[in-house]
DNA sequence: GCATCATAAACATCCGACCATTAGACTTGC
DNA sequence: GCAAGTCTAATGGTCGGATGTTTATGATGC
């Protein structure tokens, strides 16, 4: 194994048995590199590695940190990955969207609090068939967003917005505005507030179903 | 932003958009620096970031190359992230799991092939109560994974074997072991067999919520 | 045709120098 | 005493070049 990658699976065991938690600091770069046996330079390359990941927090003029670890991070790295992924095989994706966000429905129907209600309505206002791709976009994000968030479990939070991150929405709602579908969608997302704030985990699950099945549809005829 | 980080992103966005492609190779460390203007030292840190997430491939003494960006490289870099997170809330990923695993187990009933389903025979032989934890756990690993690979989506396999990576199963088996509750999971994995032979997927999912739920309620009383 | 060897290309590693930024100590002025 | 500004040491960011190691490839000889 390449020094490079020895000093990865170092700091990584590190942090998993616990010599080094959330928020500690490490050494300075030129004393790490001693202490593990190769150069600063592969050393460097060894914490960018692990920077992209969220694993390492550096901060320039201050020192290298570990990250809170946080679920959060986790999205943001998968994220990256799907974004590279996503051409390969965005149907599978979408199945296993079809999966979680009902789920995710499900336990929010149980849980939603009246302002998390109130921001799902936000997220309705002000669309029309003069707003911009980028604009539904960003709505649509927020609305899936709000309705994992409500299902209380970071970890479903994280998987399900790496799965559609907004690289792959833009594509689809490219292809709903040209469609002429974006009034059925929002009807559907009105329907998804509806069950949510009446508590009816069971039809909020099976409208999420259909909700994403109905795009899954639109994008298999389209492929 | 770091020109590290530019590099990073040049290279992603050279991907996505299609200029680079699965299998492709880049120019050499000094040329492709030159092309992007920076250093090879910098360069070198994109290049292993982007390696470690299994983005490209570096053979030394040959070139860099873009990987399949098959599925399967998805899972290796999540575990990657995912055994670094699992102290956080082990119990919100065991909450994904049980989203997800049924749902498969469920999908692979209707579609299991009479060679899997000898392949997950063969990995209840020969466990017996003198059997080691690494080996209770290389059996539950199969187990598991030809179940999520008989479900026929590597997206769906790659996310739910980032979630019980090794690491989690390892210690989750040597607390089961404590508790002699071998036998109990192994009778569980039986059953779980019959079912999918039989095709009964709605018996197969149920069986499995059931499964991850025991374990999921020992940890609770454990942790 | 096949095995062996020589060569060049490409990555791996290291070193040392210098730049840019930051946190924190310090000074100053009030 | 306190607030604002200043200075400095620590730390990461970048670079260029030198040298080692590995691999692919073509030449060589049989």
């Amino acid at each position: 194994m390449a020094v490079t990658d020895e000093a990865i699976t170092k700091i990584k065991d590190m942090i998993i048995s616990g010599k080094l938690s959330a928020g500690d600091r490490l050494p300075p770069e030129k004393e790490l590199s001693e202490k593990l046996g190769l150069s600063r330079s592969s050393l460097r390359e060894a914490v960018k590695a692990l920077e992209i990941i969220r694993v390492l927090d550096v901060r320039r003029g201050d020192g290298t940190y570990v990250t809170s670890l946080e679920p959060q991070l986790l999205s943001e790295a998968m994220t990256f990955i799907v974004d590279l992924h996503q051409d390969k095989s965005i149907l599978d994706i979408f199945a296993v969207r079809r999966i979680l966000e009902p789920a995710a429905a499900a336990i929010a129907a149980t849980r939603i609090t009246p302002e998390q209600i109130t921001a799902l309505r936000a997220t309705m206002e002000n669309i029309n068939d003069e707003t911009s791709v980028e604009s539904l976009v960003d709505h649509d994000l927020v609305f899936h967003e709000l309705i994992t968030a409500a299902a209380d479990n970071s970890y479903l939070a994280s998987v399900l917005n790496a799965l559609s991150s907004s690289t792959v929405r833009a594509r689809i709602w490219r292809g709903l505005t040209q469609e002429k579908a974006v009034d059925r969608t929002l009807a559907e997302h009105t329907a998804i507030i509806e069950a949510l704030e009446r508590g009816d985990a069971d039809l909020a699950k099976s409208l999420l179903t259909v909700h994403i099945s109905g795009v899954e549809h639109w994008l298999r005829q389209a492929l």
